[in-house]
DNA sequence: AGATTAAGCACACGATCGTACGCTATGCAA
DNA sequence: TTGCATAGCGTACGATCGTGTGCTTAATCT
């Protein structure tokens, strides 16, 4: 078959590797995504799929994007109506951890996937997940903060050790899962973040 | 320079082999480590150096062993001394936190590296990962045990969950710190891992 | 209808991957 | 002292890596 000129199958196209490079490199990493194991998989010629990205760095980025919009959909978007504070936070500790247990992706939560694999290398792909984790600690502290002002927190919280709790709990769900067969890990990083918190259980 | 059959040589090459894996894959990640490149670093021919492991997955697992050797002599081994139960529990906290803020090699802990890099793969590595890591559950598992049969923590504690919390709170020392820039997450962990033991502050 | 734009393919490139083979030179045992 | 085992080198192999160049073909615009 050969080529297509709509704008919108290419878009298309376009999708459907992103996706596919990230339920790979939720197996395998990011940077074992080939072009031309992608390729394979999407039926396409080695050419086709780079040509929708130029260089495989512009691919690598754009599959960095897909997860954190992903990540804002199904965890931030979901507790947008709570009222913001310790409510807010809870829920979205709740999706978080519900999230991570269930990502739609074959190998696990990919962000954190990336997160371990590119903490301590240069380059774009560095910069772009530190942008995109910022966000969300960002979103974490203000709820925090809120809940502090509130009462809802004692005023002597820690809170940069507060996230960096949050963060962790939510960050070891795959690996318990895949690696030790917890299917209960969801559950145990949740009941860590109440206690983190300081709520009582 | 020409071949020395020398037994002791060998072994001093085969270890600085290893070493030079260990230190490469903590940055780039296991499979990064490329035959080629520790040639380069370890100034040898390409074959002298897969030549002492036969195999590329023989070299990844006598990383992954070292890794864990390493990891027992400096944390395992610093604790050894303490009274089991809680004493232990918590001196083992600390060595842990403190190894994993400054491990020895240059992109942080590599048994982390390691960890969420095969969690999700078939194979040797994945499964000698999950034997080292077994084993150092199986000591948390014990020190927590006799912790609450001496009535240091409660009867109701779960333990599994607390083994996960302790996990989590270790294994993002590393991305904290060369994500974040957090030059105190060590601290932030041991104060998690208190809590989430249930030990007052 | 004809011109233009772009999607995707076939192919080729230099580099690097893991591994195998044969050779040289050395240390150790007989 | 002679013979043997082996550490390490040089070289080569087939595969695959990321990327670039034309070409074909289809959709869009005048």
């Amino acid at each position: 078959m050969a080529g297509r000129a709509s704008a919108q199958a290419a878009l298309e196209t376009r999708r459907s590797v992103v996706k596919a490079a990230a339920d790979l490199a939720s197996v395998e990493g990011l940077d074992s995504v080939t072009i031309g194991r992608l390729a394979e998989i999407v039926q396409m010629s080695k050419s086709g799929v780079i040509g929708q990205f130029r260089t495989k760095e512009a691919l690598q980025l754009e599959t960095v994007e897909l997860v954190f919009s992903d990540f804002r959909t199904r965890v931030w978007e979901a507790v947008k109506r709570f009222p913001r504070g310790l409510p807010r936070l809870l829920a979205a500790c709740d999706a978080w951890t519900e999230y991570a247990a269930d990502p739609g992706y074959p190998g696990g939560c990919l962000m954190t996937q990336v997160t371990y694999d590119y903490d301590g290398r240069d380059g774009a792909v560095h910069e772009k997940l530190l942008e995109g984790r910022n966000q969300w600690r960002e979103t974490l502290r203000a709820d925090l903060t809120t809940a502090v002002e509130a009462g809802d927190l004692p005023e002597d919280t820690d809170i940069e050790s507060v996230v960096f709790g949050l963060e962790s709990l939510a960050s070891f769900i795959t690996p318990a899962r895949l690696l030790h067969g917890d299917t209960r890990a969801a559950d145990r990083a949740f009941q860590g973040m109440r206690r983190i918190i300081g709520v009582p259980e």
